[in-house]
DNA sequence: TATATACGGAACTGACTAGTTTCGGATACT
DNA sequence: AGTATCCGAAACTAGTCAGTTCCGTATATA
C-alpha cells in the first residue's frame, strides 16, 4: 500500500557518528546503504502513525510491516521522534500539484473543482496522521513544525491563492480578511474529522463552500459575476 | 487550582462486586467512603489529562497529586479508561449557566456577551483536556461520547439557541443552516488552539464573529435592526 | 581474497506503568 | 470490644516498548 516513489526531502540526519563538517556520510568500504529503503520504512512509518497515533505505534511494528530489521531503521533515524518527523515531513510532497490550481474565473467554480475524490482521500489520511499527533505537537516544536508545515499549510495556502486571485479579478472586497477566511474549510474540516468523527465528504465541503464560505465573502452562493 | 465543589454526575460505576441488582452498593458494616475525595481525583486527573494527554497520564501522577494512594483511586474507578471517562464527564457541569444566556436584542450582541475571560480560561482548558483524548477518540466511542457530551456538544448548543432566537426574531433569514454556521466559531477555534497552536483571545473571537460568523448570515459586522 | 558495511531477524537490556496486594492506622456499625 | 471497610503509602507483578547488540548473509571497495 501506497506508493514507493516519494522521495523525501527533508535530510538524512547524521549517519555517521564523527564529526564531519561536509559529507554527512562517506563510508568508501562495505556494502551501499539501500535508500529505496527509507522512503519504504517512511510510508510505513505514515501508516502505522495513521492507524495507531504516535503514542500506539511502535517501532517493530513499522519495521516488521517494512519487512525491515529494527537495526535498518535505527541505522537511520536515531530515535523515534526523529522517524516520525521525517515520515510527517515527507507527507508535504504528496501535496496537490505546486501551482496547477484550477481557474475557472469564478471563485466557486475555483472552490468546487478543488473537489476531487483523490484529493479528499489523501485529506483523510493527513488528518488521520493528524489525530495521532497532536497530543504530542505541545510536546515537541520540531513535529510542530513539521505539521505544520505538510498537513496545515498546504491547505490554507491554495485557498489563500485561489481567494487572492478573486480579490484582484474584483470579485470580492478589497479589505477581505483572506487570512482569517481562508483557513475556514481546513478548520472545519478538521474539526468534523478529528472531534465530530464524521467523514468530509462532498455533499459537505459545497454545503460549507455555499453555506459559510462564499457568504462570509459577500457572494451569494451561485456568484459568477465580478461585482465591478 | 480548580475547585473542589464539583459533584460529579455520571454514576459511580460498580464498587462492589457480588451481582446486586439493586443498591449498587451497600456495606453495612466498616468505615464508609469519603466521597468528597472522589470530585478531587477527578480534577487533579482532569489537571494531569490536560498536561500530558491520555498516554502520558499515569495513575500514579493522579493518584500522588490527590494525596490518594492507587488503591483509593481504583477502589472507585476499575481502570484508567473509566477515570478519564468519568473525569471528562464530570467536565459537562463546569459549563456555563445553563440557560441563563445574554440577551441583549441582536445576534451580534448576544456573541459579543458571550466572551468573557472566564468562559475563555475554562475554553482553553477543555481543549487541552481535548487535545490530549483525540487520538483515543477513534478507540473508545464511550469516550468519544463523553467528550462530545461535555466538551463540544455545549458550545455548539449555545451557538444555536443565539441563532435560533435571532431567525424567530426575524433577524437573519429562514433558511439559515444554522447546525453548519453555529460550529463555525468551535471549529475555528479548536483549530487554532489544537492545530495552530495559537491563543484564542478576545481579539481572534471578534474578528471571527464580525468577519466571518455574521457576514456568513448575511449580516453586516454592526447589525442591530431586524431585516423585516 | 580480505575487509568493512548493509541487510533481515531475533535476542537482550532497561525503564516505565497498569493494576494488585500488603501494611499500619482510622472510622463506623453491631 | 469486635469486625469490616476505609484511608495513604509502598512494595510487588507482569507486560510493553525504545533502543542496543549479535547473528548469518549479502554486497561493496581495496
Amino acid at each position: 500500500m501506497g506508493f514507493i516513489s516519494l522521495v523525501h526531502t527533508t535530510g538524512q540526519h547524521r549517519e555517521g557518528e564523527a564529526a564531519m563538517t561536509l559529507a554527512d556520510t562517506a563510508p568508501k568500504l562495505g556494502r551501499k546503504r539501500d535508500h529505496t529503503r527509507d522512503a519504504e520504512i517512511l510510508d510505513c512509518a505514515i501508516a502505522v502513525l495513521a492507524e495507531t497515533g504516535y503514542d500506539g505505534m511502535t517501532i517493530d511494528e513499522v519495521a516488521a510491516r517494512a519487512k525491515a530489521g529494527k537495526a535498518t531503521v535505527y541505522r537511520r533515524w536515531s530515535s523515534k521522534a526523529e522517524l516520525v518527523i521525517d515520515a510527517v515531513a515527507c507527507m508535504k510532497n504528496r501535496d496537490l500539484d505546486p501551482s496547477q490550481l484550477p481557474d475557472t474565473g469564478t471563485l466557486r467554480g475555483d472552490l468546487l473543482a478543488m473537489i476531487k475524490p483523490m484529493a479528499i482521500e489523501e485529506g483523510e489520511k493527513k488528518m488521520q496522521v493528524m489525530a495521532g499527533l497532536i497530543s504530542m505537537l505541545s510536546k515537541s516544536p520540531e513535529l510542530a513544525d513539521a505539521a505544520n508545515a505538510a498537513i496545515v499549510e498546504p491547505r490554507a495556502r491554495i485557498n489563500r491563492i485561489l481567494m487572492t486571485r478573486a480579490m484582484e479579478r474584483g470579485e470580492i472586497s478589497r479589505d477581505t480578511d483572506i487570512e482569517t477566511v481562508a483557513l475556514i474549510s481546513p478548520a472545519m474540516a478538521s474539526y468534523r474529522v478529528l472531534i465530530l468523527r464524521k467523514p468530509v465528504d462532498r455533499a459537505f465541503l459545497i454545503s460549507l463552500i455555499d453555506g459559510v464560505i462564499l457568504p462570509a465573502l459577500g457572494l451569494p452562493a451561485r456568484s459568477s459575476l465580478p461585482v465591478r
